[in-house]
DNA sequence: GTACCACTTAGAGTCCACTCCAAGTCAAGC
DNA sequence: GCTTGACTTGGAGTGGACTCTAAGTGGTAC
């Protein structure tokens, strides 16, 4: 697959394909012998899984020390393991965070709803 | 309260809260006859208000635009509703997408936790 | 009254994650 | 074989949200 392709498929644009590629967000995609980007199946599992994490707020150096150890070898599991849990409770303890702040959103918003229809508003 | 006293409060810098009020995140702070910050409680409030806001996400503009509608009096309850009700539907989604990664993120840290026992690491 | 620390402003600098640009290469259609 | 459009790289630029610096003022302890 061809680097607009795979942009279109994912919803990623082709600069930051190239972008996430050259830090090593992903790692080295297949070429051409023209040394055009040919991207493989696996390569795109790659963007697809990079895609996710960036969209849940991962930062790229966590992505990238993932992606440099899963390169070096079975020796990394463990870290590779503590790498993703660390980066599972950080996203635990945002999703609370921004659940608690939509209680707080839906409750002013219910009297915002209520100041519109009676003109007056009231924190109770 | 000094500038100080509300930072180690609700755990903002100095200089976030001064760019903060600058922006017009907050209100302008109440100050002192010498031209130092005094916040009273209601500027606190509009910190509290602030920081949780931040923390889950929402935009510096958005907060800005808040800020605005609500000093410029009665007429604009319906505009800050709408303003809440899109910042909620955001988080909504973000929630979401936080929440699916999280799943996606338990399964690859189960699969590593089985590969650090057994030494082999296998996508069942 | 002076040392010292907290405060002030304006403006520059930083960090992250892209995003854009310039100059050049490649390949398919005519 | 030439045009056109998609691709390449290296490097500069952007936007958001701070964060820091410099130069100066205020107020309390000695």
């Amino acid at each position: 697959m061809t680097i607009s392709e795979v942009s279109k498929k994912y919803g990623i644009s082709q600069d930051t394909l190239r972008y996430y590629e050259r830090v090593g967000v992903l790692p080295p995609v297949h070429r051409t012998k023209s040394g055009f980007r040919d991207y493989t199946e696996k390569d795109c599992e790659w963007v697809e899984l990079a895609g996710c994490m960036r969209s849940a707020g991962l930062p790229i150096e966590a992505l990238t020390e993932y992606v440099r150890l899963c390169q070096s070898g079975d020796e990394t599991f463990r870290e590779r393991r503590d790498l993703l849990l660390k980066q599972r409770q950080q996203l635990v303890s945002q999703i609370r965070i921004m659940e608690e702040t939509m209680e707080r959103l839906d409750y002013k918003i219910s009297c915002y709803d209520k100041a519109v229809k009676t003109g007056k508003l009231v924190w109770y």
